[in-house]
DNA sequence: GTCTATAGTTGGATAGAC
DNA sequence: GTCTATCCAACTATAGAC
């Protein structure tokens, strides 16, 4: 093929890493694999990377950009705040709902990290990257909708990225979107109880509280 | 080494493979591994499993059982129901704690099996057996606590799976176990907001919610 | 039932021609 | 920079002796 300035061929490698992976799982994405999808051959990837586990850093780093710019989304504007909060994680789903291969291919990661050391960062770094979206994007969100949220948002975050992964999973598990936006929708209402007003004169915020949970 | 009835045989191997997998990953428990683990030759494995999938998916039948086993503790009996709660949860995070490889162990055998079609009925079943543990935990803490659930026990127990799974998932990445136990207490709150007082005359159930949500 | 031996694949990694 | 050819390790699976 044409010859390319290594740094290139690097991103190129990795997109067809990545497209292999989330297509087939990440033990189908071989060196020989990947280089077949790039359409080089095997040399090449050994010439533009050390050794298959600095192929799957890359990769790995690369997906999870992806993952995080496709999560934050613009926020809904209008509305009662439990409107906008519902809303805003309706979006949220349907951004990870069109994408099942990179979810999917994203726990494969996970995994795999955690069993092999020289990758160990991989799994931190994915878990740090989540955490920060879901607080950007708790912060975005008590913004447009005008709140403060009653817990700290360092919990508020962590309890966001894991209900996300708990529903992601599942519905990996058992294709049940319906079952999914459901569970999101009473998770909706969770962090509704946990927003009050935002107030320019220093009231008692509590007293303020915008929705109460609704019972069902 | 001795001879075994075949029944016996597949037992032991069955155990070697979760040793094994559990230790040092799904992908290292070749059919090798798992021979040399229960101290037999490999021709052994292949007369008691047709083939690999099928050792794995016996591995995962058995896992699946253990982990269900080890999460339906004797509930906590005396208190208020929040407290019950709350040391509900605690002492399904002790069970869970203590068994790191098999959790992560669990997380692979959902990965794998999504990527194939041959073993794909295990997470649908390690799904079916989770949502069935988290309706009994419900069950057990609501008449332990003489309380009700104010949403559908169907609605409550997914929302148990999908939490657990998260915490546990972000605590085999960071291991920070105090992150995980503040999480759940969290959750305890949530859920102990969705609780009601049983009572025998009928009354509306609203006015007696155990606890409101406790702002931070 | 259990063993050894081996067939047949696949994949990581490198060497060397171009 | 890219290609082909090749080496070597590890794995699944089976055949056949004991």
């Amino acid at each position: 093929m044409k010859r390319l300035p290594i740094a290139e061929r690097r991103e190129q490698l990795i997109e067809a890493a990545i497209t292999v992976a989330s297509r087939d799982g990440i033990d189908a994405a071989t060196v020989r694999a990947v280089a077949a999808e790039a359409g080089v051959s095997l040399g090449v990837v050994h010439y533009c990377f050390q050794d298959k586990d600095e192929l799957l850093e890359a990769m790995a780093h690369e997906i999870t950009r992806q993952n995080l710019s496709q999560s934050l989304l613009e926020m809904p504007v209008s509305g009662d705040a439990d409107v906008i909060i519902g809303r805003a994680l309706e979006l949220l789903w349907t951004g990870i709902s069109a994408t099942r291969g990179s979810q999917l291919l994203s726990y494969e990661l996970t995994t795999y990290s955690m069993r092999h050391p020289e990758v160990r960062q991989v799994s931190v770094n994915q878990y740090v990257v989540s955490h920060e979206a879901a607080r950007q994007f708790l912060e975005t969100l008590a913004r447009s909708a005008r709140i403060d949220w009653t817990l700290p948002i360092e919990v508020m975050s962590r309890l966001v990225v894991m209900m996300t992964d708990g529903v992601v999973l599942a519905w990996l598990a058992d294709d049940d979107d319906g079952a999914a936006r459901e569970t999101l929708e009473v998770f909706a209402q969770f962090l509704s109880a946990h927003a009050e007003l935002q107030d320019g004169r220093g009231e008692d915020g509590l007293s303020r509280r915008v929705v109460r949970d609704r019972t069902a």
